[in-house]
DNA sequence: CTAAATCATACTATATTAGTATGAATTTTG
DNA sequence: CAAAATTCATACTAATATAGTATGATTTAG
């Protein structure tokens, strides 16, 4: 029941690339750093973002990523389920063809479907933008004191 | 973010031994034949509920696995805990002592915490009373058509 | 004593995770 | 134009987890 690192940093480097966002096009390199991030599986993980056409990309020197779409757009179950794949926690959820013959009969199937509408609750009810104003506001508190 | 067969089935081994409970103790190889899972495979994943004390077993010929109190003292949270470990979305959330150096600045770690409370709500709330009632009920039903 | 059961542990095959490594394709820049 | 910087594509690898099997010791009823 975790998630893996694919899915959590393909969060942050949303949350990264909304962050430092000037329309300009940001590289890897400096994304991996700042998340502190192996450059090259940043590579395969934003890539997987890019085809999604969640991130919008240049080639070549001086190219970058950057994020498509404002940052309201991006809730962290889209984010999940593109890189994790389906958050269900059995996969008797997962398809319509479920292959169990005991799906008619499984008092269990009831627990496990209030559980995936749980989850989905949360991560379908929190934006890049939720993320981003949080992390400003705290920047912000933390200049004040 | 699947909870694995380990978890499931020993939910369904609790169900089982609540549904079919009469003082008696009951084979493994019951249990197994009933919810078609492999015999030797449930073996381990009874003894973990044994050594929990979940359920009370008896040795030898004749022996078998009794559920060790009412079923409304067992939440699905419970057993999963015991068999799959923690259910929390990420290792952060764990342990007290956080490897993690972000965690200070880390917005996506509040959205952990708020997931990991809601799957805690919902496996905390059901019980295998519950399911047996359920599962009741649907018997009843059947017959009455 | 024997058969039937739990108990304990080692082993195995497969898949997943979390990356590394290599190099091709593309674009800016000197 | 050449070189450097970058994305893009794919193959590879080490470690761990999953889902069991296999072997046999221990215990108890009959």
């Amino acid at each position: 029941m975790k998630i893996s690192t694919k899915g959590r940093y393909a969060v942050r480097v949303m949350l990264d690339l909304a962050a430092n966002n000037t329309g300009e096009y940001i590289k890897v390199k400096e994304i991996a750093a700042r998340q502190d991030i192996s450059e090259k599986y940043l590579e395969q993980i934003i890539s997987i973002l890019n085809k999604a056409g969640f991130v919008k990309s240049v080639r070549g020197a001086q190219g970058g990523y950057r994020i498509a779409k404002d940052p309201s757009n991006y809730t962290i179950g889209m984010i999940l389920r593109l890189t994790e794949g389906s958050l269900n926690p059995v996969a008797c959820l997962d398809d319509e063809v479920n292959e169990c013959e005991r799906c008619d009969t499984c008092e269990t199937l009831e627990v496990w479907k209030q559980l995936a509408k749980a989850i989905n609750d949360v991560v379908d009810n929190v934006t890049i933008e939720d993320l981003l104003e949080r992390q400003q506001e705290r920047i912000a508190g933390s200049y004040s004191i």
